[in-house]
DNA sequence: TTGTATGCGTTATCAC
DNA sequence: GTGATAACGCATACAA
């Protein structure tokens, strides 16, 4: 009687094999130079001793599984959900597993850090970590990144052309009408919130509005710090005639803060969001978005990362991948009064 | 120089921070005998290199980390998207991380065996297990298992009131004046599968009309599976007036295979799901169906392991989740010459 | 073709 | 308080 009982090793698939471990180890990984007889009689065993390797045992001996590594703040946002299937698809048939990981706590300051670590000790051959607040990772582990922090990033990376997609919102919104264009913020620390901000800004530039820090409020990307900045823009004396969320959780937040002050949209006020999650289309009203297609992001990042195992260097270490403005209902020009004359 | 410096070990930490591996592991794991000094010293060691232990050797050497572990056959599908929903936010501030561990290859017969095992060596606490082909489980491990087998199940399991359910999609589609009435199969050897196809008898049953079994078409919850078990339905000399699919991917596969035949739904074929996935309120037109909260049987698995782990015994080792059905646009009473004469 | 010995990174046990 | 040492389950160089 054994203390621990828990799980059948290789070591009592070799005892009642009646061959050594190396042997048993041998069939195991089915390597050629063992007698078929041998082979029989172990397999045979395996099966009925319900053996399954040691992930753990195995990877912490041969630095390496046929297995990725998919990081994610959480599991729950809709963004996360489209990566993953994104990841999901693109892994399949590719024959490597996929292990998501994400904390039970609130991601702390170096979350993806520690545990990128924590899987590349052998667990998984690379990890792809979505919107890591770390820079750069310890050298050695393969990384693929989805919507760094910093261009600065040294790992192959995967990112909207948000700049393009803030700046093609602004033209939309600035051609219907609108002058007076608020801005709800992004992570300001992710290179996304940076860019979409920068399309902001660029797209006043263009159309020569003077930019008015009043208009613009922090986000984070979160429903209810959406709420927050939506009521801080829209209970201004003079409130802006559009706004332009940095997503559309923040976007949604503006239209039901604006259902709340009973405001319509996009007759009172026109939204645009970032992003394109499926909830965009089922908003009331359904919501003019910039499409940054996510889960075309998690594909990439995942050949980019297949490739990379197999031997290829990612030659291209910085993917863009388009974004374009989805027009729906959720805009219109503004009502004639509210703008400051000029029209076009 | 080492051969292979992959990451810095615990060994590394030891060595900079002058002290015994010995101690710089009872420091990483807060024991209370180390000298406030020590301590100091090898956490500012561990800081600066980045140190993070290894999962694989930790939970190889103590049997045991607070993770739970998720087994789904892919990540793709809305229904383990639910899944993976309801236990995501149910394991948030528990203390453990969530692994959700998903194999690249189809999943073979015994693929929750072989992955259970390999999650359970160790690395996880306890395991979640989707839907899975294998009856039972190494003893030992906890597993906790959502739309088992059979009801043979030896482990704690959660699973919607699948026939009730049924039952009442039938008794509605009966109380439209609908008699003659497809349905097409779940994955048979699921209970989920098995206790669907009860409460569809059981409603032909009860209001006494005869089971036809050119009316019944075998199925597997596939997308794919379901246009073919369509086709066949509608394309039959004296088509059913109503079709009842087993789950609402096969119920979708209906709507467009009825399109795709030149017939309205519902005035042509009224048709029913089971699931309620999202897709199903957006499916034109939108999908009568039978609500099964998959989010909340992960939440409810969540907890029931949360709990075992906490060192209750699972008591009710077989919780069943409600179902009700949700009415929407795909279903009305059936075209008078269609029927037997007989109206209501 | 098969077995022996060793090490992977960590923790538990027992000394000091 | 701290350190040496033996496991944990597996894979591999080397010996037989």
């Amino acid at each position: 009687m054994r203390s621990k009982p828990l799980a059948v090793t290789i070591q009592d698939v070799a005892r009642a094999a009646g061959v050594s471990v190396t042997t048993a180890s041998r069939v195991l990984n089915n390597k050629d130079d063992v007698a078929p007889a041998t082979y029989e009689k172990v397999r045979r065993v395996m099966q009925e001793l319900n053996y399954t390797a040691s992930l753990a045992a195995k990877s912490m001996r041969s630095h390496t599984a046929k297995v990725i590594g998919l990081l994610v703040p959480e599991v729950v946002e809709v963004y996360n959900q489209e990566i993953i299937k994104g990841v999901g698809a693109a892994i399949r048939d590719s024959g490597y597993d996929l292990m998501i990981y994400t904390g039970g706590r609130p991601a702390g300051a170096s979350w993806e850090l520690e545990h990128v670590a924590l899987l590349s000790n052998g667990l998984t051959a690379g990890c792809i970590v979505v919107t890591p607040a770390a820079p750069r990772f310890p050298n050695g582990v393969k990384v693929v990144v989805i919507d760094p922090q910093g261009d600065g990033s040294t790992v192959p990376s995967v990112i909207a052309r948000n700049r393009v997609g803030a700046l093609a919102a602004m033209e939309y919104l600035i051609g219907l009408g609108h002058r007076r264009i608020g801005f709800i913020g992004g992570r300001a620390n992710t290179l996304s919130g940076i860019r979409r901000f920068e399309g902001y800004k660029d797209g006043l530039t263009a159309a020569k509005i003077a930019f008015d820090p009043t208009l613009v409020v922090a986000g984070d990307y979160t429903y209810e710090r959406g709420v927050v900045a939506a009521r801080q823009l829209l209970r201004q004396e003079q409130r802006p005639t559009a706004i332009f969320a940095a997503n559309d959780r923040s976007a949604i937040a503006v239209l039901d803060v604006a259902r709340e002050l009973g405001l319509q949209v996009p007759t009172d006020v026109s939204v645009v969001g970032f992003d394109n999650v499926p909830e965009a289309a089922e908003a009331t009203p359904r919501l003019t978005t910039v499409d940054q297609s996510i889960r075309e992001m998690g594909r990439i990042a995942t050949n980019l990362m297949l490739g990379w195992l197999r031997g290829e260097t990612p030659d291209t270490p910085f993917v863009k991948v388009a974004t374009r403005l989805i027009v729906r209902d959720s805009c219109q020009a503004p009502a004639r009064g509210k703008t400051d004359g000029r029209w076009q």
